[in-house]
DNA sequence: AATGAATGAGGTTTCATTCAT
DNA sequence: AATGAATGAAACCTCATTCAT
């Protein structure tokens, strides 16, 4: 019986880490998190083994918590509605935190890999939504998945380096959500512009 | 006049630090870079007495080399095609390295604040652009300097999160630099999109 | 209750490091003190955040020491020899090894601040003990607490300069105490002599 | 005709690193010295080869000062009363400051050693001024130039300790003087005060 | 002879991880 | 299973001394 004292140790110091990460970076040393969360630092290493373990398990936490919210999505909204509100939420809750991501790419580790495993898929939920709202017409046809996660990652990136600023914020996804909707632009300067 | 030599390992550090920061992040210890500079860890330490004066001095560095092109392009171009060149330009060359940026937002040391008193102002000089390109009408007219800065960064961590597929590099540039040309939006979904 | 080997580690190396600081000076690097005490530097680290703290403690520590031999001569003896007995004592055992008074000194700490809070109060057992011998006859009555502490540290330099010859250090604390028991003195040479 | 420069150099470097030491302690970095002074460190090191060498000279140099004093004392006061103003003046000055003592000992060299060398001998001069005194009946008999010694040391330690307090300094200074003048005491407390 | 940039050993301190209790 | 003291590699930085100019 002792199993729910351990669950609930490895579900508070999952919460308390997001939240010390999102505050004060992912440098802040293990044992700050471990005393945040009311543990000592064994305790923390018996459930992840590694600071990278927790980094990772944080950053998964947070993806599947998302995945729902896309399933929820796929289920009651209408197409266009349903993937700009997705992508709206992701970026304005800073999903993605990119504190995190770049804490694992540093460490070597690839976020797509320590996605790849969330349940239903993270990627195939954005998949979908995309998909149904290019055949509604909402979003322009020349786009990919790993476009919109490029773009979700740097708008969150942005969102970081700008978080004084809300309106900046915003008016940043408002140019970013124009630029979906549009069709394919001709010649741009240099003609970079089209897909290839 | 010994000043030569130190010009030059000034000069040669600078270098190496940013070839050394972008392959293996901010992280790596200050000895590698001297080393890799080809000088002991003191003569780095008598340059930029901190380690976080070094990683400002590799933004500020960066940050003159970009001005003096936007310089030009301010002189040679016309005001569209300038401002849209010049974005590109920054994004293509990944140009701040977020990594960069972040870390000296960890340090506590706001990018804007160091960027403030770059020569001829790199701040400035997107504001011409900007300026110009709108009222060629090339660009909306509802966004500002700040909006577009995060844009910039925020496709930057973008390129850098996806640095190998250039393909979605393109397109998320693209992407962005439509949303720019038109005019603001009503009512996406939920009508957060206008400024208020 | 691991306290039991954390309590013997700290006295431990509050030992060593009185016995270190007092045969190589205060200089001795960190990590020795540690190795001499069995322990990883990180230890030492964790029971003394700084240098500085593990001067101030082994410096407290031998206060402290000395306050109780104090209480026990102010209980058991009568005022005037109690006094010189414990000068004696003091001086004798080099009590306060200025080296370590002078490396808090250089540090910034005012040995009088770090006295100040004593268990028992060091200072205010002096103060007793002289009290005593003052109004007992057998100290002149124009002395104050911090001038025997002057002197104190001033015997204790000296024995230190000239410990290789007991019979100096002998004969200076002879000096002192009988300057100690006279009337004040009218006009040495220039008079400077007198309190004012 | 650079010998000029040179000695004026060495002179200068002299002066300023007394006064650097005398009020930063002797840990002040070698550059700071030579920056004071106004020259380049190298020039410094070609005065003095060792930071050591340096601390010896100042010492030295001090001393040779107080020599000179000494020997107009001798020839131009009265036995007792030239006793005492050496005695007085050598403390009022702090005159050996400690810190340089302590330094040259923890660096291993015993201050005699340095001193040995002087012009006229400094030692001898006390030593000329005690005789003088003890035949004149101004001082008691039965100490030697050492025990001298030993208590200016002590004195100065003390005055620097507290340096705040001059009138701490100077009841000090009174007390040892009127113990110098007493007759031998004859068991105080523990009869260890008699010379052996 | 003077300069001050360069050197690099070495000092203090931090922190992920282990392990005795 | 939990605790938190212990560990020690490694980070950053300082400073006496050398040496090219």
């Amino acid at each position: 019986m002792v199993r729910a004292d351990a669950r609930r140790n490895r579900a508070k110091l999952l919460e308390v880490a997001e939240q010390v990460f999102k505050e004060r970076g992912t440098d802040v040393p293990t044992e700050e998190i471990a005393r945040a969360a009311g543990v000592g630092v064994g305790t923390l290493f018996r459930h992840f083994p590694t600071k990278e373990a927790l980094l990772e398990a944080v950053f998964l936490n947070r993806m599947e918590r998302l995945a729902e919210r896309a399933e929820r999505l796929i289920a009651d909204e209408e197409p266009g509605s349903a993937f700009f509100t997705f992508f709206l939420m992701l970026v304005e809750q800073s999903a993605m935190k990119n504190v995190l991501a770049a804490a694992l790419a540093e460490a070597g580790i690839n976020a797509k890999d320590v996605t790849a495993g969330i349940r239903g898929g993270f990627r195939g939920h954005i998949a979908t939504l995309l998909e149904r709202a290019q055949q509604a017409g909402a979003v322009r046809g020349d786009i990919g998945v790993d476009d919109v996660i490029a773009l979700l990652l740097g708008l969150a990136a942005a969102g970081e380096q700008t978080e004084l600023d809300a309106a900046v914020a915003r008016r940043t996804v408002d140019i970013v959500l124009a630029g979906l909707k549009v069709a394919p632009q001709k010649d741009l300067t240099t003609g970079l512009a089209s897909p290839s």
